[in-house]
RNA sequence: UUCGGCAUAGCUCAGUCGGUAGAGCAAGUGGCUGUUAACCACUGGGUCGGGGGUUCGAGUCCCUCUGCCGAAGCCA
């Protein structure tokens, strides 16, 4: 008897009549009468569960299937029949049913059928995928990392693996983790006194990267569309619903591009992934509108059909100056935009995604390229209305001599920057490129808001126990 | 890291004025002729996060530690 997968029996890729294998996790059990049980299975493969129905006229009725609780595994032999009950169209009539993992203890079993707080649920991150929100935010990520990839691949851009573990000290971005095989207790040092990081692995002091970003320039200089998406660090001692350690960013670049491109590369491809989760999940969103957010599926909708809004940021700073409401931080120009004027700037003022663009350079990195006022810098962020920053990106300095004025007027030792120097000195271009962090975007299609849920094993400050 | 909140049954919570522990769900047993996170009845289930203190007596008051949550900072 062929196999099929929950999602399968429920589409009518087995018709009606046809004689199914299916195996899954058994997430209720109902008796009704005598002699009739309901079973609901899942597999993962899609929100719903199909139903069992399971007669006592099977050999191990009292013996297996009377016993079943959440969380047994079966592997059920029957024929799709169309469903005789209300509440589904189709359902299975078992032939047999053969128990596969029984659960012991089914009392302490923690996924109940039942609903269980999100904070419970990451103390059992190894079990908690079994639960309907879990399940549906992890088919989603899928959704959106398949959606990532495709989008770049049809447009002509290539996937670089920048590495994880760096010797460079360049990145600049926040705390690193120390990547080191040295002996802790026992840690070699220099005649000085100071440790001696020739001794170790790398011969020099090594971290995990904390953005692919320096690294996909060099190969954006030579393959003209790259992108990196892959895991980043960040040993920030920062606990929020916003934050991780361990977290995935898309990083990327296009040469012979200026800002305005890379605006318009975001908002394609922000569309593009967001449209593709509408299309592929609308069974998990109809349960993330219905018990998480009823706002997300009309939000995703219409950020994919509006167009975005482009504004200078010393706009966004009048507009902010000239609003009615009362800010917890007075907004003034040279000052980053909080969270606060991020939201009131694209749901208030603009009431659709807008980047804003062109921010003094003093509170922006030294790799952003100098605009010709001379205290502007070409990046951008993306604000959207319900979540506020969602990317960020601007148009890399690509003159060397305004490159190595702002290193010094940074106080950053231009050394350090040598091969990122060098892309300048060879063949320079203009090129531009953004960051998102994967996770956010996950957050912005569920409306999870804490991103320790949409990511399967969260590391936070003093949590790495899966 | 700073500020605030929380910690009681497997889960979600109640517990009044300090007087010796409760409910719903889950689990177990039985019932019900198609159920929809079924329904009905009964049963079992607790070192009240750890440590210390006040008191005749602490789930309750005080101190402390740990963990979790939220906001801020930082940022993606």
């Amino acid at each position: 008897m062929k196999k099929y997968s929950v999602s399968e029996v429920l589409r009518g890729v087995a018709p009606i009549g046809a004689e199914v294998t299916v195996q899954g996790w058994v997430r209720t059990r109902r008796d009704s009468g005598a002699g009739l049980s309901f079973i609901a299975l899942h597999d993962g493969s899609c929100f719903a569960t199909l139903q069992l129905v399971a007669a006592a006229g099977l050999a191990n009725y009292e013996t297996d299937v009377m016993k079943l609780s959440a969380g047994c595994s079966v592997t059920v032999s029957g024929q799709v029949v169309k469903s005789a009950g209300k509440g589904q169209d189709v359902e299975v009539t078992v032939s047999s049913l053969t128990v596969v993992g029984w659960v012991d203890d089914p009392e302490t079993y923690p996924i109940q059928p039942k609903p269980h707080t999100l904070e419970f649920l990451r103390e059992v991150a190894h079990l908690r995928p079994r639960t309907n929100i879990i399940g549906a935010t992890m088919r989603v990520r899928d959704c959106l990392a398949q959606a990532v990839h495709r989008f770049f691949h049809e447009n002509g851009y290539y996937w670089i693996h920048t590495p994880i573990i760096t010797a460079s000290d360049a990145e600049g971005a926040g705390d690193m983790f120390r990547v080191s095989t040295l002996d802790m207790a026992n840690l070699p040092r220099t005649e000085a006194g100071a440790i001696d990081w020739d001794q170790d692995f790398f011969g020099r002091e090594a971290r995990l990267t904390v953005s692919g970003q320096l690294n996909v320039e060099t190969y954006c200089l030579a393959l003209s569309k790259v992108y990196t998406f892959g895991p980043t660090f960040r040993a920030e001692n920062s606990n929020t619903r916003r934050h991780l350690a361990e977290f995935w960013m898309i990083e990327p670049e296009i040469a012979f591009a200026d800002l305005a491109a890379d605006a318009a590369l975001a908002e394609a491809f922000l569309k593009y992934i967001f449209k593709a989760v509408l299309e592929e999940r609308a069974d998990d969103l109809a349960f993330f509108a219905k018990f998480v957010d009823k706002t997300v599926i009309s939000r995703l909708e219409s950020f994919v059909s509006s167009e975005f809004a482009v504004m200078e940021y010393t706009d966004a700073i009048r507009y902010l100056k000239d609003a009615k409401v009362k800010f917890e931080f007075v907004p003034d120009w040279g000052c980053d935009l909080q969270a606060e004027h991020e939201r009131y700037l694209t749901e208030t003022v603009v009431g659709r995604p807008v980047a804003v663009v062109n921010y003094p350079k003093d509170i922006k990195a030294f790799y952003m390229r100098m605009n010709d006022d001379g205290r502007t810098v070409a990046a951008m962020d993306i604000l959207a209305p319900g979540i506020g920053e969602i990317v960020g990106g601007s148009q890399r300095e690509e003159r060397l001599d305004v490159l190595d004025a702002r290193i010094a007027e940074m106080g950053l030792n231009r050394d350090d920057y040598w091969w990122y120097r060098d892309l300048r000195r060879y063949g320079t271009v203009p090129h531009a490129g953004f960051g998102l962090g994967f996770e956010r975007a996950v957050m912005y299609a569920t409306g999870a808001d804490n991103i320790r849920d949409v990511i399967p094993f969260p590391r936070t400050p003093r949590n790495a126990k899966f």
